[in-house]
Parts: structure tokens; sequence; C-alpha cells
DNA sequence: CTTTATACATACATTCATGAATGTATAATT
DNA sequence: AATTATACATTCATGAATGTATGTATAAAG
């Protein structure tokens, strides 16, 4: 075969991504060999180690195409969190978030990676340390917004906010797990806006 | 080498288990071979094919040593929580089952396998309906103990009780998630019981 | 128009992990 | 005491899966 252009270089770029979150999210990471991700998209094994050092490279690439542009977007909307009434707007934020999660497959692909959080195929990986960075990004945007709805008076008398917001990150990573669980029948598209309503009026003052 | 006695031979049993705990735990499942397992436990795969027959049977076998006992004694307690201020019970005996994760490193290697939900080796596993059917008992139970919660009345106005178990659930998975967490700071040692009760004073009546 | 770098496919070498087959000393059984 | 079943160790055969090296047609650069 022969060179292609750089719009096609990037269209190969995406299909092997695609190929590669399908069968990650159908078979496991482990028990998808980069043949059989190549083979998905129509390609060869060259044409994967062209655009990626290895496995870990592939996923991590699929966190950054797939998820980082949304929870981006989710860490931007917290930093603005309004003073006046944030609770409500950091519900909605949440609420957006979880419709993205449900509708949007690449980013459910992704989330499900992020949250199983695959085990890296070499130990000292910067996979880990990458998916790490991430999260702890996140983390620090949704304890900085608990502490703006605390500012607001919004939260229940005698609840630290710092509390309050690592249990919703547990919260909202669990409702992930349960979610992604294999042979699970929780259905998030129908019960997730109820739970999360179900922890948010637990904290927040009525 | 030679035949051993029958308890010696259920040692060896256990000695495997043990080094497979650790193994997976330290370096992940996919990432640990058999041959690894049996050198940790100073034997071979010779052994480990005498008492398995794969690395599912393995971790199989790990979840049901280490963590079944556990988890059958907690079911156990919610089906047996009384009528009269059950929540309270419920909030002891979670508050039990959080010690003894923290405290007993081979039932925490087994629920971190459980909770991360290590990916099957083969596609049609039973190792994942073991889980799947697992999960769901204890998910029975807490759904269980949830409806006599609501009929002694503990249950803050308006919250189903259905919900509030499910809330529950992803809750507790999520906290094992973030304790289990490759670089995660969380410390569920120091944190843990306090937020079982962020949730617990967010659903119950105060 | 020549040259070069690119975007892959193909082929190869090597390592690794599995599973089974075989061997064997010795408990356990009779 | 003879037999048998057990609890492994050892060896082997095979199949992946990976990473790399090489080939090559053609965009792109000059």
């Amino acid at each position: 075969m022969a060179r292609k252009t750089k719009e096609e270089a990037e269209k190969t770029y995406h299909e092997l991504l695609k190929a590669a979150g399908a069968l990650f999210s159908a078979q496991g990471v482990a028990n998808t060999t980069l043949d059989d991700i190549a083979q998905e998209a129509d390609l060869t094994r060259g044409a994967l180690y062209w655009h990626f050092k290895n496995k870990d490279d592939v996923i991590r690439a699929l966190c950054e195409a797939y998820a980082l542009p949304h929870y981006n977007a989710f860490e931007q909307a917290l930093l603005n969190v309004p003073n006046t009434n944030p609770a409500t707007t950091f519900r909605t934020t949440v609420l957006d978030l979880l419709d993205a999660i449900v509708s949007d497959a690449q980013l459910g692909q992704a989330t499900r990676l992020i949250v199983h959080n695959v085990e890296a195929t070499d130990s000292s990986s910067d996979l880990q340390a990458y998916l790490h960075e991430e999260h702890e990004r996140l983390e620090t945007a949704v304890k900085k917004t608990f502490g703006v709805i605390a500012d607001a008076g919004e939260l229940r008398d005698g609840i630290e906010p710092e509390l309050a917001a690592q249990g919703f990150i547990c919260f909202f990573i669990g409702l992930m797990n349960e979610h992604f669980w294999p042979l699970g029948t929780f259905d998030i598209a129908k019960q997730g806006p109820a739970m999360i309503d179900l922890y948010l009026n637990g904290i927040l003052k009525t």
C-alpha cells in the first residue's frame, strides 16, 4: 500500500480509536489484542504501531479523545459556578454530564475505562499517572464547588463541604460502576437523575 | 518430589491463594502469570494446576475463601435486622464490614477484585456469572433491609426505599473504588465512617 | 521534477504464557 | 505388605502477542 494524505491518516487514527473503544468495552481490555483492534478497523498492526506506542498508549489516546473534552467542560462549568444558588447550577451541570455519558457511546467507553481503572500493562505505567492526574483535577473542581455551595449557606448544618464533596465523588463513581457492571440491570438513564437528587437532597438545605 | 498429607496439601492450596492475592493486588491480575503465583509461593505451576483449573478459577477461589465468609455474615446480619430501630443496626453492620475490609488484608484484596470487576480472561466466563450472583445476593439483602427501615418509619418523607437502597449500594461501591484507587490518597479508615453517616443522615429522619 | 518523508502493509524474531503430558515419591487404603 | 491414589515437579508442545525491521507506493516539500 501507499502513503495517505494527512486527512486520511487522521481518519485512520480515529478509526483505530473507534475500533479499540468498541472492542475494549465489548471484550475487555486485557482480552483485546492489538491485532484485534487493527482488524476491526480493517487495517493492520502496522498502522496501529505507526499511530500509537502500545496498548497503553491507545487507552490514553482514547481517554483523551473521548473523555477529556467532556470532562474539561465539566470542570470549567464547576469552576464558574455562580455565588448565588450554586447548588442549582451544580445539579444541572452534573445531570448534563450524566446525560452525555448515557447518550455518547464514546464518552461512555472512555468513562468505563477510567472508572474500572484498567490495570496498566507495564507496572511502572504512565497511564496510571495520567488517569490519576485527571482524577485529581476533577476532584479539586468538585471540592472547590462545594466550598462555594457551603459559602452560599446551602449545605445543611454540620456538614463539612470537604466531606460532602468526597461523598459526591464516591456516589458518582459508584453510579458509573453500577452502570457499567457487565451483567447489571441498573438503568442509569432512568434512575440516574433521581439518584443524584437523592444524594443532593440529603446534604442540601431544604 | 512426593506426595503430601492432606493437611499439607490444604496448606499449599492456601499458600497459592495467598500468593495470588498479594500479586494480584500488587501488579494487577492481567499482569500476573500463573508462574508468578507459583514462584511467589515457592512452588511450581504443577501445584497450581493441581489445585485450580486456571487463572479465573484462582480468582473465584480467592473470592470464595477471602470474601464470601464476611459477605455471608453481612447478608445474614442484614436479613436479621430487627423491626425496631433497624437503621441503627444497619449502620453498625455496615461499619463493621468497613472495618473488616480495612483491617483484613485478604478481604480487602478480594473486595478489590470484585469492585474493580476483573475482566474475565475468557469472555464466556462463569467467573462473571459467579461475581454477578454474589452481587445480586447482597443487593437483595440491602433492599430488603431498606424495606424494613421504611416500614419502621425511619426514612425521610418522600424517599422510596428501593432508591435509597440502590443509592447506598452506589455509595458503598464508590467508597471501595476510591479506597482501592492505585495512586489515591483517600483514607477509608479515617473517613469511611463519616462518609457512611453522611449518606445515612441524608436519607434517615433526624 | 527530483527528493524525501510519510503512512502504512508485510514479514520476522522472540518472548511469554498456557495447558497437557509425564514422572515420581509417598500417603492412604486394603 | 502390596496396591492405589495423591500431590506435586518437570518437561514439552503449541499458540499467541508483541515489537521491530523492512518494503513500498505516494503525498508533500524543495
